[in-house]
DNA sequence: TGACGAAAGTTAGCACCTCTCACATATGTT
DNA sequence: AACATATGTGAGAGGTGCTAACTTTCGTCA
């Protein structure tokens, strides 16, 4: 089995009691010491400029010691995936915890946690949304994504004083996403100057959000 | 003789010559026919899920004879998506044309036939704006990113009665365009249940437009 | 027409990459 | 101390990107 995604689940473990902190037999941590090189190889050198014989190299190890933590050359992608969407979900959480509840500032700022990591980690957010072959055998990843977008829900939810479930609530959120996710890659993607020049990121989330809030987008 | 011959391709991809059709003297204009192949490869096997050398197998030739007509895997992908955005813009384009010009329709056609292009193939999709390496050197990748965004300024400039180079023409442009290019995203990635099942695309269509269109989304 | 040069294909081959296998070494448990 | 297991290494098979050198086809022009 090897439990490969324990990362520091705050949540008692109740199943692997012997597996607390980390696996730091010969090397000390392999595993994150790897996801920690191919975040940064695909951060420089492009989604697939990256190879698992030069991590191997930058954290020292020979090239076949990363298949002892990962099955394959996508299993380590989904597992830097899924650590920046630990983080992506972090961020997201903060800007929201950042103003009053039930307040139009918080879902913009979730919005603004969302582009500001997309502007800061190009390659790790064009990876976390181009990956095709890993999502299908990984549940985990889809339920973390379940998870971003549930900020979103909350944030929304609490604003209009509705319940998460809605369905208004859902709809609106979507709309909200689907805005902040698109003006994200044209944004990294530099598609049009406008979008890395001439916007005022958080003026155009609070528009966004209150034209995504406003009664008359239900219609 | 005209090479306008289909060689094996009875699928989507109506005669868009790439480039120079003066390319037939052996084979009979292998360049398109690896473009082709590479698409359908990028299509079932994700966007770097082929290889040249699978290309040229399917095409009937060596390994080597790709690289005559291009001069870099990444030159092979980037003629890929320079044919994808020509027929990406042709169906924006006969989008809007279905409709009055300066409807509200028009507008959302474009984006209909953007979303579409997208869902009918998603690889191909993910490839042209996930293509990192590629826009460096291809100015005219660029420009055709800037004309297919011309196509939407076109429609709402006409929609609102105002000029192509207005600002405010090019900033509700971009906010449709940041909308419907997320909306995209989210369903090829079906990163939410509400995106593939229970949205009627139309519907959401006109209903951004004319959310973004509307006096109040200038503030 | 025939010679020539360029275009478009071939094979051979190097360097690199993914991934596996057999083996070596550290670690915790009994 | 002995064992089973987790974690490392090196060798190597097979695939891939790309180049070099050679061959064949085609258009052109004296």
């Amino acid at each position: 089995m090897s439990p490969d995604q324990d990362a520091d689940d705050p949540s008692a473990p109740p199943a692997t009691p012997t597996v607390t902190p980390k696996a730091a037999y010969h090397h000390g941590d392999l595993r994150a010491q790897l996801i920690a090189a191919v975040r940064e190889l695909v951060e420089t050198h492009g989604p697939d400029g990256f190879s698992v014989a030069e991590a191997a190299r930058r954290a020292g190890v020979s090239s076949a010691a990363p298949y002892k933590h990962f099955k394959d050359r996508p299993e380590i992608l989904r597992g830097v995936v899924s650590e920046a969407m630990d983080r992506l979900r972090a961020a997201m959480e903060a800007g929201a915890a950042a103003h009053p509840r039930a307040s139009l500032e918080a879902v913009a700022a979730v919005g603004l946690a969302y582009v500001e990591f997309a502007r800061g980690e190009p390659g790790v957010f064009r990876l976390v949304f181009g990956l095709t072959e890993g999502h299908e055998n990984a549940p985990d990843l889809l339920a973390k994504g379940e998870g971003c977008f549930g900020v979103v829900v909350q944030a929304v939810a609490a604003c209009l004083g509705l319940l998460p479930g809605d369905p208004d609530v859902q709809r609106r959120a979507y709309m909200l996403w689907s805005f902040v996710h698109g003006h994200s890659f044209l944004t990294i993607d530099m598609k049009h100057k406008v979008a890395s020049a001439e916007i005022d990121d958080w003026d155009y989330l609070m528009r966004i959000s209150r034209a995504m809030l406003a009664p008359a987008a239900q219609a």
